[in-house]
DNA sequence: GGGCGATTAAAACAAACGTTTTAAAGACAT
DNA sequence: ATGTCTTTAAAACGTTTGTTTTAATCGCCC
């Protein structure tokens, strides 16, 4: 018997391969393969292979979504008791436990791949679950950004929600685009991708 | 014999499945049966699915390429004859044919969902062809937004440009996310998608 | 009408897939 | 050692897939 537990073997094959090369483009065999697992240990301890990704999805956004809560209440907190507060402190609140996962390991980096996937595949499988698991921290972040820009429309901050999202996103896929060679930033290291998001969200919500 | 050729019939049925369902989630008897034909009609005009998915992106993006090629060359030689130039004329040069598409049809709006999918999915069947198609205009910009911005770090303005890819493509998506029930912004046409867009994107890129 | 190339139709092929079934092995307690 | 539950193994199942094969139909020209 493995160090570790076929079950994390699986979750931690299964991410990986989502991530790279999709839901439907990665069969259970392949995960099994990675994970040195037999099929029906899938079957076993996990029911589908739907279910398999949910509990990728939940093993990682249930934590990040716990600490960006925390993150964010406090803000709130601040905020009520009358303290000033910047956008990017927020947006920080929002990106740092992100970024944070990204930064603790290669897996942890591609997982954010499947995040963008998962962003693209309106109807897939893992759109329902992703809203569930990230919807209520995406509600945080508008109401903590309306309480720092009250005279910003809700329906325009909204929008500006969905445009930092996709930057987001995007950005944390660039280590991932081989296709786009020459013209992808050379360093992509996390810190240097919120050193640079950061300040082009912040202007990007505070527009006129 | 129908109106419309068979081939057209098949690449109008397979951009929008692809759109919808994504490459993988798309079998080639979904394509035929919308489209009406016969499976071997696919191999007889296309040879293959990953060639049908290369001639419906050929489709749209050739066009759409030229026509941005068009209007970033006029806006570099007005440049050069020393005009002064808005950031967001050179944001509306890029994105304006990609926005005109969007309004000329339901099945233009869709395309941009495909889009979205292909820059989500590296290593994907679609990346390396997209890149091809659309590379090109991705250094015109660049070259367009440096003169606007003669001093900005040429890789900071990379990594600027790669958040608003990200922002616009999200952002065309977002009519067809609905797992996102209540956080997603009421009107989606792409005037107004545009409205928002441009602002958020020209103050980001102008960010200090 | 016949010939020829273009195009479509339908069946077949081989492989792959997620799920299910059956049984064996492993782990633990008595 | 035996019994019981947990976990893994391997084969099988039924379906789906992209591609290939064979043949019929269509369209055009002489």
């Amino acid at each position: 018997m493995s160090m570790v537990e076929t079950k994390t073997r699986i979750l931690d094959a299964a991410e990986g391969l989502f991530a790279r090369q999709g839901y439907l483009g990665t069969s259970l065999r392949q995960v099994t393969g990675e994970a040195g697992a037999n099929l029906a240990a899938v079957h076993y301890h996990f029911g589908s292979k739907e279910t398999l990704l949910q509990s990728v999805l939940e093993r990682r956004l249930l934590p990040l979504g716990a600490e960006r809560e925390a993150e964010l209440n406090r803000l709130l907190v601040r905020m009520e008791s009358g303290e000033v507060v910047e956008v990017e402190t927020v947006l920080e609140a929002f990106i740092g436990p992100t970024m944070r996962l990204c930064e603790s390991s290669a897996r942890g980096a591609e997982f954010s791949l499947l995040v963008g996937r998962i962003l693209a595949d309106p109807g897939g499988p893992g759109q329902e679950m992703f809203a569930e698991l990230v919807g209520p921290n995406i509600e945080l972040l508008l109401r903590a950004l309306q309480a720092v820009l009250p005279d910003l429309d809700s329906e325009l901050l909204l929008w500006r929600v969905h445009f930092c999202l996709g930057a987001m996103s995007h950005s944390l896929c660039l280590g991932h685009l081989p296709g786009f060679q020459g013209l992808v930033p050379q360093s992509v290291d996390t810190q240097t991708v919120l050193g640079r998001l950061i300040p082009f969200l912040t202007s990007g919500l505070e527009a006129p």
